[in-house]
DNA sequence: AATTTCACG
DNA sequence: ACGTACGTGAAATTA
């Protein structure tokens, strides 16, 4: 529609038009918006409203995923046929969605136990970053402590705005970030996102020279280690093509803290398996999300049950900074966030 | 079969 | 000068 002079393409020559090329030209034609409100209607109803009733297993009358252990790179789980770690939540009507799983009878109730903060901590911990370890013992919201470090206010003072780069920028850390990257995902420019991860880098000097320990050890060894032990291994580490090269360097830095993550989430499973056995409890463990278990809870294990995962998932790997387990429960998953 | 888009952490 | 934030899976489209 010539909406604008150069047109993105991709690798094949289409016009590429995902939601953030689409966002930009919402703008210039009404039609674009139009069409990025069709997509979030048309993927939520083929992927799941459509999808997941063909999914009830004709037994159990229940939907049954399939976990995997062996495919993602940092030791995540993965999920299939359905895949149940992607229910959507972000979107009005994408929490109806949610509001579908349910407990499996009334004498049963759903209890979702997330980490809070688990990468950020977990980054902390292994870099030994004494800064923001102190905010974490301290119990503050990280977010918000890293903008009052970095933006040099005090804690009370911080905006929401200021909260919300500091936010962008701690995931960032985790990813490898560049000023490229911030500045695409705020409306920093790039200079500007570069000064940012400056400051933020002033601010926890620890955490910088761990992340280029992190990267020298990769070059050295050709692989790097989450806290139990798994290998991530990164061939391109050494690469003189700089994007495959940097792409491993963001990796270095990243497998080790997803993973480990991954790592102590699975010791929890563990404990948790073996404890509602032990116990002979009708409630079970029926899924996970990366950093959150889900209960079917009987109504008369809750008082029990409430206090033992948590326990069990805060001390699943002893650190030097606590591990902060969040509950909710009810009638359904959305309502047990 | 490969690509593109988009759902989640 | 280069291209650019980590990890997945499903559905629809394109090749």
């Amino acid at each position: 529609m010539k909406l604008i002079e150069k047109p993105k393409k991709t690798k094949t020559g289409q016009y590429a038009t995902g939601e953030e090329i689409l966002s930009k030209l919402a703008a210039k034609h009404p039609i674009v918006k139009n069409i990025l409100e069709w997509r979030g209607l048309v993927k939520l109803k083929n992927t799941y409203i459509d999808s997941l009733p063909n999914e009830v297993h004709d037994v159990s009358g229940r939907i049954h995923t399939t976990y995997s252990q062996t495919v993602a790179a940092t030791g995540r789980l993965s999920s299939n046929n359905p895949n149940l770690q992607n229910i959507p939540i972000r979107t009005e009507r994408g929490k109806q969605v949610r509001k579908a799983f349910v407990p499996r009878d009334s004498n049963y109730t759903l209890l979702a136990a997330d980490y809070s903060q688990i990468e950020l901590r977990l980054i902390a911990e292994m870099s030994g970053d004494e800064e923001m370890k102190e905010s974490f013992l301290r119990g503050e919201d990280i977010h918000k402590s890293t903008a009052a470090k970095v933006f040099q206010v005090e804690l009370e003072e911080v905006t929401r705005e200021q909260r919300s780069y500091a936010k962008t920028v701690n995931f960032g850390i985790i990813y490898g970030v560049s000023a490229f990257g911030l500045s695409q995902q705020t409306d920093l420019s790039r200079s500007e996102a570069k000064e940012l991860i400056e400051t933020y880098y002033e601010t926890y000097p620890t955490l910088k020279s761990y992340i280029a320990k992190q990267v020298d050890f990769a070059r050295d060894h050709g692989y790097v280690e989450t806290i139990l032990g798994r290998r991530r291994y990164l061939k391109n580490i050494n690469s003189r093509n700089a994007i495959v090269r940097s792409a491993d360097e963001r990796n270095a830095v990243n497998a080790p803290v997803q993973g480990s993550a991954a790592d102590i989430i699975k010791i929890a499973m563990i404990k948790i398996h073996e404890l509602l056995i032990a116990g002979s409890y009708k409630s079970k463990m029926l899924l996970q999300v990366h950093d959150e278990l889900v209960f079917d809870i009987h109504h008369d294990e809750m008082d029990i049950l409430k206090p033992i995962i948590q326990e069990t998932m805060e001390s699943a790997y002893k650190m030097s900074i606590p591990l902060t387990v969040d509950l909710g429960q009810g009638n359904n998953w959305l309502e047990a966030h």
